[in-house]
DNA sequence: CACTTTTATACCCCAAAGGGTATAAAATGA
DNA sequence: TCATTTTATACCCTTTGGGGTATAAAAGTG
């Protein structure tokens, strides 16, 4: 199933013992947009979002009934 | 698994036999968004998506290897 | 075929996303 | 406890997402 955005990321992040400076280079986003991320911002891009993860090996996605 | 947003959305307009402005009234969002979401757009944004998606009781979510 | 409906493209406009940065607050650890 | 690192808040600024709408192009339908 699929976990909270803010929180998944968070943790993966974490995970790789990242600050968040780090994560926003690395990704190639900016500092803020990392912390409006991981503090739950709804309005956030799509792109930029994807851009995260992608770090992680991981893609935002549509989760349906099925998949589960 | 995850598919394309905007071919996933597409198909489960065309399913409830909804027009684009039908959607876009239905979901609360601007017709030039669902236009630009359906045609593969990447730098929407989230909630929005998450507007219209919710009337299809699915939701944008983080899909992990292990979700598969 | 023409007629109707649906979808795509184009324009203006405003609110807000997000980059940068400076400062404050928390957390971590010696 | 004090010092250092990490995270959060606040501000300015530029860019752009997205709403509205008008027009053009496609796609259906008789």
């Amino acid at each position: 199933m699929s976990i909270s955005l803010s929180v998944f990321i968070k943790g993966k992040r974490k995970q790789l013992k990242l600050t968040q400076p780090d994560l926003a280079e690395r990704a190639g986003v900016g500092l803020r947009f990392v912390r409006e991320l991981e503090q739950g911002k709804e309005s956030v891009r799509m792109d930029k979002v994807n851009q995260v993860l992608a770090l992680f090996g991981s893609e935002l996605g549509v989760v349906t009934k099925q998949d589960v």
